[in-house]
DNA sequence: GTCTATAGAGGGATAGAC
DNA sequence: GTCTATCCCTCTATAGAC
C-alpha cells in the first residue's frame, strides 16, 4: 500500500524504460536494468515474475493515461462545439498533445516512452494486443468518427488510412528526431522532440485534408 | 566469379532480411538464418566473418540502389522540366516510388527490406551510418533543393523538416501496415504495402504543401 | 567451401539464506 | 522484500576434419 514515488517497483519500470528506448527489448538484459535501477537482480522476478511480465508493465504504465488524455482532450472539445464537427486542427491536436504531455507523468521523462512505442512498435503491438486491444481501438474509432465528421468528402476506409498516417509520422518522428542530423546532415540544431511535433502539426493537418487523389503536376 | 542468383551467400542475405524484417535483428540468431537458408551455421562466419558484418551486408545490399532509384527518377524529372521547378507531388513521387520498386531487387521481395528499414531504423542508422552516411546526405540534399524550388515560401529549415515527416511517414506505414487492423479494429482487406503507398501519398502532397503556420479556428 | 563439435560468453530464472 | 550463488539454456564464433 505504500504507493512511494521511488519504490523498487517504479525504479525497475522507469530503468527499463529508458534502457529499451536506448537500445531496443531484445538486447536489454535484466542485469543492466538492474544495475541502473540500482535494485538487485532477483528483484525483477520477484516484482513481475519474468522479462516478459517487465515488458507489459512498461507499456502498461503509459498507454492507459496517454488513451485516457486523448479521449479525453477530445470529448472536451466536442462538449464546446455543441454538436458542430471539430476542425481538423483540433482533432490532431487531440491526438497529438497528449503525447508532449506524458512529460508529467511518473518518472519524470515520459517522452523516453514515446520514444519506445515509435522504436518498437511492431514489437509493441504484440504486447498491447494483449494488454488493451480494446481500449486502443476504442480510441481510434472515436478519432475516425470525429474525423470523418470533419472531412465529409472522405470515404470512411479514407479517414482509416489517414488516421495511420497520421499515427505513424507523429511515432516515428518522436523517435528519429536525434537521427535528424543523420538524415540530412543539416547542421541540426539540437532539434528536441517538442520542437518536432510543433512543427508536425500544420503537416499532419494539410495532409488529412488533402483531397483523395492528387493528379501529377 | 561465379554470380549464381542462389549462391550461399546471396541465400544467407535473403534468409536474414526476411527475419530480420519478422522479428528483428536482435532477435534473430544465426541458426535460424541458416536453417531457412537451408545452409550450414559456419557458413554466416565463412563468408561474412560475423553476424554484425552479415547485418551490414543485408542493408548494404538494398540502400545503394534503393538511393540511385530516388536519384535517377529525380535527375530525370529535371531534365524534362528543363529548369524550372518540379512540382510537390513530382518530389513525392521520386521519393516514394523507388521503394515499391524495389520489388525487382535480388531475392524476388524487396518489399521485406522496407519493412526491415522501417522496423529498426535507429538500429539501421547505426549501420547506415558506418556504410553510406554522405551517400544518404547526398540523396537528402537534393531532395531537400527540389522541394525548396517547389515551395519557396518555406525557409530551408522548415522544408528540412517536411522531408524528415515524409520519410518518416513513408517507412513507418510500411513497417505498420499489417497492424492496421490493430489500428482501428477495420476489418482490414487484407491491406497491402502497395495500396498503403499509394493512399500515402496525397496526404504527403498535401502535407508538404502545408504553410508553415495553422490556425486553431 | 562445407561440415561437426565445442569453446566461451552472457542471458533468464530460481533456491535458499537473511 | 532483498540478496548471493548457481543452474541451465542459447547464442556467437572457431578449430579442425573432410
Amino acid at each position: 500500500m505504500k504507493s512511494l514515488l521511488s519504490s523498487t517497483k517504479e525504479r525497475i519500470l522507469s530503468a527499463a524504460e529508458q534502457l529499451f528506448a536506448e537500445t531496443g527489448v531484445a538486447t536489454t538484459s535484466l542485469r543492466t536494468i538492474t544495475a541502473l535501477a540500482r535494485v538487485n537482480l532477483a528483484a525483477v522476478n520477484y516484482h513481475f515474475g519474468s522479462k516478459d511480465a517487465l515488458i507489459e508493465a512498461v507499456y502498461e504504465r503509459r498507454l492507459g493515461p496517454l488513451n485516457k488524455a486523448r479521449l479525453a482532450q477530445l470529448d472536451q472539445l466536442e462538449q464546446e462545439a455543441a454538436g458542430k464537427p471539430l476542425s481538423v486542427a483540433q482533432i490532431v491536436d487531440a491526438f497529438v498533445s497528449p503525447v508532449a504531455g506524458l512529460t508529467r507523468e511518473p518518472g519524470k521523462n515520459g517522452l523516453v516512452f514515446s520514444k519506445l512505442l515509435a522504436q518498437t512498435y511492431n514489437e509493441a503491438a504484440q504486447y498491447v494486443q494483449r494488454l488493451m486491444a480494446t481500449e486502443h481501438q476504442n480510441v481510434m474509432r472515436r478519432f475516425k468518427t470525429a474525423l470523418a465528421a470533419a472531412l465529409p468528402a472522405l470515404s470512411e476506409e479514407e479517414v482509416g488510412w489517414r488516421l495511420h498516417f497520421m499515427s505513424a509520422a507523429l511515432h516515428h518522428v518522436i523517435a528519429n528526431t536525434s537521427y535528424m542530423q543523420w538524415l540530412d546532415g543539416s547542421e541540426g540544431s539540437e532539434a528536441d522532440v517538442r520542437t518536432a511535433v510543433e512543427k508536425l502539426r500544420p503537416f499532419l493537418v494539410a495532409g488529412l485534408s488533402a483531397p483523395a487523389h492528387t493528379a501529377l503536376s
